[in-house]
DNA sequence: CACCCCTTGGCAACCGTTTGCGCATAGTTG
DNA sequence: CAACTATGCGCAAACGGTTGCCAAGGGGTG
């Protein structure tokens, strides 16, 4: 390590002024003269200074730093919303710390608690957290939510609307003539699963079919052959899953047992994450706008965090689109 | 937002103890007496506290915090990577900022420039810089590179033996009775592309078969559709891709183009990413241990960072190996 | 009973930056 | 030419912890 970084002090000496004057002249433009800026600039290059973000950050109480918390880093969902927020808060000068709370309540309370005073703010994704503590904690930290709809007003929030895309899923698979289809729901916890078991069952009553609720399972590929077992065991004609990690694991237990798709069975997930054009047959799917739903995320959030005249936006709700590839076909008959 | 957050005084206060006391009942433990101890944390748990990281790092000098530097995030090779360096930095106490140079050296340099003094180390996959610039930063920061050997032994670095598995693949085709073989390159500033395309030349030499070098391209699925046609082109009977990316690519575009994988053109990939195995034909590819290859950086940044006896370990070199699936087969006769 | 050591906790300096306040100096006006 | 107003800059006090140093007190030992 080399001898110790030069300090706004050391700038200051070399250019002759106070300390609070090197401060001005770098942070606050037209504060100081053009000259004496322009003495400062030049000896700060000359020592590479850069700020220390703890000295500042201390003294200006802003940290310039939002968290980012997912349940589950490992999934891809979450890979489009990290790009989302890391291009629109590194556009906005923050820095970005991911956490991942594994699905755990616990941690993602734990994470707040010690995140709350080293961070401007936090972008929660898909919390798991019940109404309460979210209020609670949304009062000590300046917060948006990612697809948890908050109770109160009191925080920002953007919410994908797969239950809209799952009903048009569900008219798609109706018009191919399937009567009876399984939903392959996800975790218990989860706010998005409660809302699209919601809009299905509505939906079929509507479309006079039957939904056949599968679950809950794991998020995951390894989830999806118990789901594929229980898919062939109800007998229905078509499943929708409550997310693509779970349908490629359904494909891959239905074509292991020999099972054909969509020949015997529709298969429907749900993000159109990396991959779902990859597999094969390529997965029908709804397609939730990630990386749109992340740059809405930190808009918002920074939005919140605007120095000069903070404003609590009002909630997104993004629309989703069915995006019809090769593993849904006509029921058979 | 509610009032201020509590802080160490108020703590202090509470429990009727002096600052410094509170200080080192949280932190230092046996330094203080049971019974104060247990007061201070009672206090502090009263009052909801928790330190705030700027006032710590400020007078400690150390951040708790490391930067995970990757050029793009959006590449599934660096999703296994983060998970393994999240997973053991959360083990070691430190929090994770991520950040996406964007293959951009430029912005590489930024980004060290203006993370050195706020982070206490930098793990930095991939890197795009020269051999100069990494010696320099590396004297000015703690840092660990990932697939990107170092020059001098100043820093830590671990990198995975693709070459070898390149090798691997190249032994592999040659046995399937391919004789010439294309090898679709990455990015120029890839230090890993060097090290491959050596590799491979040698190889060729001693086991009698040609290998055509194409490229470079980006290592994304889009750059497939030209890989592939001068695959077509170049006649050979087999490609070996930069990265998985490429061959997705590769074979999507061979697939509408009507070139049967694996009867006329054998396609293997590197890394074995999210995707790999979903893909139809599936993608015989080399392995690369990504998780495990972010543990390693991740435990030899904290052992050079461990307070009490900082050690630099001795480079890690990963080894790989070859899944052979069904994009790879006989050469057509 | 005197001495010493060890444990415990307080005092105060320091980390690097921002910012309210006040003092010069220069420029403008009557 | 005096009085007044901008303008540019410096002083010093925060911000919230950590830690070296020291003093007081308690217990053990000769």
């Amino acid at each position: 390590m080399a001898e110790r970084a030069a300090t706004l002090r050391d700038v200051a000496e070399r250019s002759g002024v106070a300390v609070s004057t090197a401060s001005r002249a770098l942070t606050k433009p037209g504060r100081v003269s053009e000259a004496t800026a322009q003495r400062v600039l030049d000896a700060a290059r000359e020592l590479g200074y850069s700020a220390s973000a703890a000295g500042r950050a201390l003294s200006s109480g802003r940290t310039w730093t939002v968290a980012l918390v997912v349940p589950d880093i490992a999934n891809p969902f979450f890979f489009g919303v990290i790009r989302g927020t890391q291009s629109r808060l590194r556009e906005g000068g923050y820095a970005h710390v991911l956490v991942d709370t594994e699905e755990s309540v616990e941690a993602e309370e734990r994470t707040l608690r010690s995140f709350r005073r080293s961070v401007d703010g936090v972008i929660l994704a898909a919390s798991r957290l019940d109404d309460e503590s979210l209020v609670a904690w949304s009062a000590d930290v300046p917060m948006v939510t990612l697809n948890r709809a908050f109770p109160a007003l009191t925080c920002p929030s953007v919410v994908i609307d797969t239950p809209g895309g799952a009903v048009q899923a569900l008219e798609h698979l109706t018009s191919l003539g399937h009567r009876r289809i399984a939903y392959a729901g996800g975790p218990r916890t989860s706010w998005s699963d409660g809302r699209r078991r919601a809009a299905l069952t509505s939906a079929a009553d509507r479309l006079g079919v039957e939904v056949v609720v599968l679950g809950p399972y794991a998020p995951q590929r390894e989830a999806g052959s118990a789901a594929a077992d229980a898919v062939v065991q109800s007998g229905v004609t078509a499943v929708l899953a409550f997310n693509d990690l779970l349908a490629f694991g359904i494909l891959e237990r239905l074509e292991s047992r020999g099972v054909r798709v969509p020949d015997e069975v529709s298969v429907v997930g749900c993000d159109d994450v990396f991959g779902a054009d990859l597999v094969r047959p390529s997965l029908t799917t709804v397609r939730a706008p990630l990386e749109k739903a992340g740059h809405h995320a930190a808009d918002l959030l920074l939005a919140s965090l605007d120095p000069v005249h903070p404003r609590i936006g009002a909630p997104v709700e993004l629309p989703t689109h069915l995006v019809v590839r090769e593993s849904s076909g006509p029921a058979r008959s």
